[in-house]
DNA sequence: CTTGTCACCTGAGCGC
DNA sequence: TGCGCTCAGGTGACAA
């Protein structure tokens, strides 16, 4: 489900229920995730309140003052607030809270991961990320003057999360389709015109996304709650070989970086 | 430092 | 029905 509107979606559906609730005790069912997850280590979270719901990145993290919980949903993740819900499949991780309900992890795939965090952003998994694609930092020139010498296709460029975070295979080809550059434009040879508009339209692609989740945010505890980008019009991803909305012709696919790449040859160069 | 490849998993969908 | 194959919203580790 994850691409960074789901995460944020998720971040606000479970907000609400958990933030100024006391951690009762976390519930570990299956270690073995993306890392191990530490149950004595996160014991110490025990009785403390969750203050606050953070996102950085695809990352999420429940903070208290004697340290975090932070969470990434990889590939198949997800969080629900339940309440004396039956453990189904792949429900590897509760966070029983002081009001009655849980943070339940479900992840079939297990790329994400639940892990103790009390280094704040100095934790490795979060001290080499890149800006924010939502913030005033990702601003007009940022991308353009950090692809200067970098000779890779443009969409890894903007995946690579050490430049910008949150931007996933989805809608990176969106984003690129939407600014007519060619996916595979190496990073240095795309224009500072070009790259101008790309960084808008990761901005609106991103935060459409997160507009169309948020309409089922009332849902939220609902199992079969669908993620933004179902609710949303996609334009490339996942239409090979169907018609450009532009121009009618087949749109082909291409791998970059062992993810697959869907795009226009008549209007992306 | 940059770039490309591998690894980690399960489940869905398809052709036979 | 079942088997084998391919593919899927991510990203850290490593080799070159």
């Amino acid at each position: 489900m994850p691409e960074l509107p789901e995460v944020e979606t998720t971040k606000r559906g479970i907000s609400p229920h958990s933030i100024g609730q006391r951690i009762v005790k976390v519930i570990v069912r299956h270690k073995k995730l993306r890392w191990p997850v530490d149950q004595k280590a996160l014991n110490l979270l025990k009785g403390k309140e969750i203050f606050a719901c953070t996102r950085r990145g695809k990352y999420l993290e429940l903070q208290t003052d004697k340290g975090s919980i932070l969470i990434h949903l990889g590939m198949s993740g997800s969080l629900r607030i339940i309440t004396n819900e039956e453990v189904g499949k792949h429900d590897h991780v509760d966070i029983v809270l002081s009001n009655g309900k849980s943070i339940r992890y479900n992840d079939p795939r297990r790329f994400g991961c639940v892990v103790f965090n009390q280094e704040g952003d100095e934790h490795r998994l979060l001290a080499n990320l890149g800006v924010e694609p939502l913030s005033d930092d990702f601003d007009n020139e940022f991308l353009f003057r950090q692809s200067k010498k970098r000779s890779i296709p443009i969409k890894a460029f903007i995946m690579n999360g050490k430049i910008v975070v949150g931007v996933g295979n989805i809608y990176a080809q969106e984003a690129l389709f939407n600014s007519g550059i060619h996916p595979n434009r190496p990073a240095s040879k795309v224009s500072k015109k070009r790259y101008t508009k790309l960084t808008q339209n990761i901005r609106t692609v991103l935060n459409e996304a997160i507009k169309a989740g948020g309409s089922s945010l009332k849902d939220f505890t609902d199992a079969d709650g669908k993620p933004g980008y179902f609710q949303q019009t996609l334009h490339v991803y996942g239409r090979k070989d169907e018609a450009c909305v532009i121009c009618k012709r087949k749109l082909k696919q291409i791998i970059i970086g062992q993810r697959s790449t869907v795009f226009c040859s008549g209007c992306q160069t």
